[in-house]
DNA sequence: TGTTAGCACTCTTTTCATTCGAGTGCTAAT
DNA sequence: ATTAGCACTCGAATGAAAAGAGTGCTAACA
């Protein structure tokens, strides 16, 4: 449908924007050596180009730059897979060098260096906790009135919650529920708990302790923990080096938006594994309509899928952004994969 | 040495400069009631005012802002000290009526809460650890190959960190580790931890297992903490509404300034307690220099001292500031030492 | 003698016209 | 089919003019 030479001018036109933010005009273009044609003929090629859609002008006697189907062409046909450069695949490999354990640390690090490496935001969105099940549940009694409680899941997910102790329970009675807790709880799925407390162990508390009221709240207090946080975001301060956000309005936006994480999770929740890549209005969130967004997922051993996703402007460089994502992910796989298999 | 009329006028140059941000001319402060006097008259005032340093003009013919030295003359002499509204003690009184358990918890809501309140910047750091003491040790398999640590402080903060269990140990032997850790380290102040755990356990280690060194490098990935978090800040978004931030290059500036603790923790480790004003270059970081920071110390039952912080332009509303500050220290030191006392 | 009205003056901000330059689109020549 | 040439468009930069806010000074006033 569209000339080799129409798709080498959208090419450059692509590359030659990503790299300088400016709408670019017929004479630099055929200034370049892969060009041998007029700027004359290069300007037919460009309303062409405009009138199918892929490019735009700023105003009419502007040069053009790519519109969102441009890009979206780009992506798909014209860009060259990036080889990364060494310095970058050893830093990478560097990381997944040493042992993952923590579910959490990978994904908080992870954030942040992708975001150092990109230059854009990196948003990392862990699985979904469905699978997720409780190890152990801990209480360290810090004096005589407060105790913290400590549930480990089998990802290697600490949450922690100190509460009041009821009068009336001493040590031994920490104890002893504390055994009942673990010969109970541990195995559930984190979803699970609170019915599982409200269910079983209501009943038990009923059984043992006299002060079953008191006791009861207090375990309400000390194991009705948030879910663990899922969603890591990292590198919102390189928007600011961004020309389209040479602007307050734009960053007060930007910045909010980021803050709830209610917002910006169903963005990550593909329903399919591998990348995907999302650009200026294909997502759906208003405020990020200037923005693409690429995503990957990554999993843990079976079927527990996660996503790592680099938010930039629509003006983004494609290529690194999705092989930069994609080693990642890969790497972040394979390297949860072998843990998890031990478990 | 300043007559009743320049104080009354620099005063209202004060109030009316921190509400609006523009400089103020003779026309606008003789329209105020509480003063009666002619623009002239207050043109002849302002040029002594100016002269004697409290006031400064941003060109010949602007009105008059006021100086650094203006600022710190209203600080000490002329603010009122403002009640805080109904509504704001109310939210600051609920905020503290439930236990506060979680050192750690405090802090980091205490500079949510403050940053929203005040809509300035919120920094809150914590007492010098010196004082915190292990707690307990607890060490969780997760599976064959590894495990987590848990330590927690007497001051209820908890921190974890995974580790690879070396070959060759096994569910006993990481009981007995676990024995010999809690019996030798609880009560150990976590700056001690370290040299505790290179002198003493090490000789231990060496009497128990036969694997010595494997099960000591365990050790050392598993205990050897960073000091926990000292330091929270909150409220950056704030300053994107500040009009003296319109700048993007101040706010990168400043944002690139707040990631880094060891350039803050400075400022706020002062020497003496009670609230203390730092305006402009009083504060000797550059990158701070039109900015006011006021500090005011908690402590934590004994002589246990941090600090909490509000961090806005030179322009902010000092009374208010200040009385929510000191409001919040006192309610946090009063709410943090009953539960100290129980310990 | 302290206060104030009046007015010339200063400096910024806004507006408007002009120019400049990068770029386009079209036409005619190659 | 390609390209040179040229008129045209529009934004950005420049500069002059006007408006507006405010000052400083002088002279009049109570």
């Amino acid at each position: 449908m569209l000339t080799d030479r129409q798709l080498l001018i959208l090419k450059v036109i692509v590359d030659e924007f990503v790299d300088t933010a400016q709408p670019i005009g017929s004479r630099n273009i055929a200034k370049k050596d892969q060009v041998g044609f007029s700027p004359a003929t290069i300007r037919n090629e460009m309303a062409d180009l405009e009138e199918l859609g892929f490019l735009q002008k700023t105003h009419s006697s502007s040069g053009r730059m790519p519109s969102e189907k441009g890009y979206r062409f780009y992506v798909d046909h014209l860009m060259d897979p990036l080889k990364l450069t060494k310095d970058e695949i050893k830093r990478i490999n560097k990381y997944f060098s040493h042992k993952m354990i923590e579910l959490e640390r990978v994904m908080e690090s992870s954030a942040n260096i992708l975001s150092e490496l990109t230059q854009y935001m990196t948003l990392v969105l862990g699985p979904e906790i469905f699978e997720t099940k409780l190890k152990q549940v801990q209480i360290v009694p810090l004096n005589q009135h407060s105790a913290i409680a400590i549930l480990v899941t089998d990802t290697g997910h600490v949450e922690h919650r100190s509460f009041v102790i009821p009068k009336g329970l001493d040590q031994s009675d920490l104890e002893k529920t504390v055994n009942i807790l673990n010969e109970k709880l541990v195995g559930v799925p984190l979803v699970y708990l609170d019915r599982m407390i409200k269910k079983e162990i209501r009943g038990l508390i009923k059984q043992y302790t006299s002060d079953y009221s008191q006791a009861y709240q207090m375990l309400e207090e000390a194991l009705l923990i948030d879910l663990p946080t899922n969603l890591y975001v990292s590198g919102k301060g390189n928007m600011l080096n961004q020309p389209e956000f040479n602007d307050i309005e734009k960053i007060k936006i930007l910045f909010s938006m980021m803050e709830s994480e209610e917002r910006i999770a169903p963005l990550l929740k593909s329903k399919e594994e591998g990348t995907h890549i999302f650009i200026g209005r294909e997502n759906k969130i208003e405020a990020l309509n200037d923005l693409s967004l690429i995503t990957s997922t990554y999993t843990i051993g079976e079927d527990q899928v996660g996503t790592i996703a680099l938010l930039g402007p629509t003006r983004m460089d494609y290529a690194k952004a999705v092989a930069m994502l994609q080693l990642w992910s890969k790497q972040m796989s394979h390297s949860l994969k072998s843990w998890y298999d031990e478990n």
